[in-house]
DNA sequence: TTAGGGTTAG
């Protein structure tokens, strides 16, 4: 099998079944809850500079259980953690166990939870909510649900960091009418006041199931409870009308989040805008944003670079690709595997890659 | 001195 490929330069714990409708009983209706662009010039840079603040990052130095980045080491350490007495720190575990979190090892995290369990470390909330996130992130939102029955049992009372959890388990595996019930009775039985993390994670839901307009009933829902939305929440709505070709309507709630908010966007706020402009088309636009992001003193990173080659290579534009490629590295951005697929794409496209492409291993 | 949210291809 021969390989041809002329690239240009850059070729380069708990078993059993919870049943959730234990903690969905009532069933309430959410209807409750209920500029085009052109006009970004210096004012917008200096509205965002002077709604900017930076702080200092005088952070605690990570302790050893935080600094793991191996999972053999980490297996490691935990057994001999697991083998001590009396016990280390419930915060020793827990940091630990956020390192392999982080590692995306989430069955693993698992494991290392249910022996915490099982060996009598007095687990907390802390644990508790990382174990739920590695629940769902496995796609096993209903043993989430056993972990939260015991929580009860150990009288610990779950917060808003575990319920976020949870809810964000039934999105992730498309529950969203599951979420709705859950989140409204969280609310209207005052079992968890939700603060703009919840709340976003109801809205990431709404947008995931194309319901841009009850997303943005509950971003004006937020103010109502007193609660502030920030830029997650604006953008996450953002990303949603661009991914539905609402640019206009994107770029209103743009303006409403800066100039009336006073809430600066952010990296991936553009990111939103630009693949939004790149997709319909608007290629005059795509790089102003890009400009206009400089501008206002926001490092474009790989995602953004990303989305306009990819942007260029479907359009033919190999050349253009190329050159933001070159940007990239002379920014000491470094491509990545989207960066190269975008670019084979482009040139497969363009007939530049001929033959039959062998398997390298 | 321990926990949560939004962006790119296929």
């Amino acid at each position: 099998m021969g390989m041809k490929m002329i690239l240009s330069k850059s070729a380069l714990l708990f078993k059993g079944n919870f049943n959730t409708s234990y903690f969905l009983k009532t069933h309430l209706s959410f209807s409750q809850f209920g500029v085009g662009f052109g006009a970004h010039n210096s004012f917008l840079a200096s509205f965002i500079h002077s709604n900017s603040y930076t702080s200092d990052h005088d952070e605690h130095p990570k302790s050893k259980y935080q600094k793991v980045t191996n999972l053999d080491h980490a297996l490691y350490l935990f057994d001999e953690m697991s083998q001590r007495r009396p016990f280390l720190s419930i915060i020793d575990f827990t940091q630990l166990l956020q390192s392999v979190t982080k590692m995306k090892h989430f069955s693993h995290s698992l494991d290392m939870f249910k022996q915490m369990c099982a060996i009598g470390v007095p687990v907390n909330k802390f644990t508790m909510s990382i174990a739920i996130k590695c629940c769902c992130q496995l796609h096993r939102t209903n043993d989430t649900f056993a972990i939260l029955a015991y929580c009860f049992r150990r009288c610990i009372v779950p917060n808003v960091f575990i319920f976020s959890a949870l809810l964000d388990g039934l999105i992730l595996e498309d529950r969203i009418l599951e979420a709705e019930i859950f989140f409204k009775k969280l609310i209207k039985d005052n079992i968890c006041g939700p603060n703009v993390v919840m709340y976003n994670t109801m809205i990431k839901g709404l947008c995931k199931f194309g319901h841009n307009d009850i997303a943005i009933q509950l971003l004006r829902h937020i103010d109502e409870r007193g609660c502030k939305p920030d830029v997650v929440t604006y953008s996450t709505i953002i990303d949603s009308l661009c991914k539905d070709k609402l640019i206009d309507e994107a770029f209103k709630l743009f303006k409403e989040m800066v100039f009336k908010k006073g809430i600066s966007p952010n990296v991936i706020t553009y990111n939103s805008l630009i693949d939004g402009l790149c997709k319909l088309g608007r290629w005059e636009e795509a790089p102003k944003m890009l400009q206009e992001m400089l501008d206002v003193g926001i490092s474009p990173n790989v995602h953004t670079y990303n989305i306009l080659i990819d942007a260029f290579c479907k359009e033919d534009k190999i050349e253009e690709a190329e050159n933001l490629v070159d940007i990239m590295l002379e920014r000491g951005i470094v491509p990545n595997i989207v960066t190269y697929n975008s670019l084979i794409d482009g040139y497969y496209l363009r007939g530049e890659i001929v033959g039959e492409i062998a398997s390298p291993i």
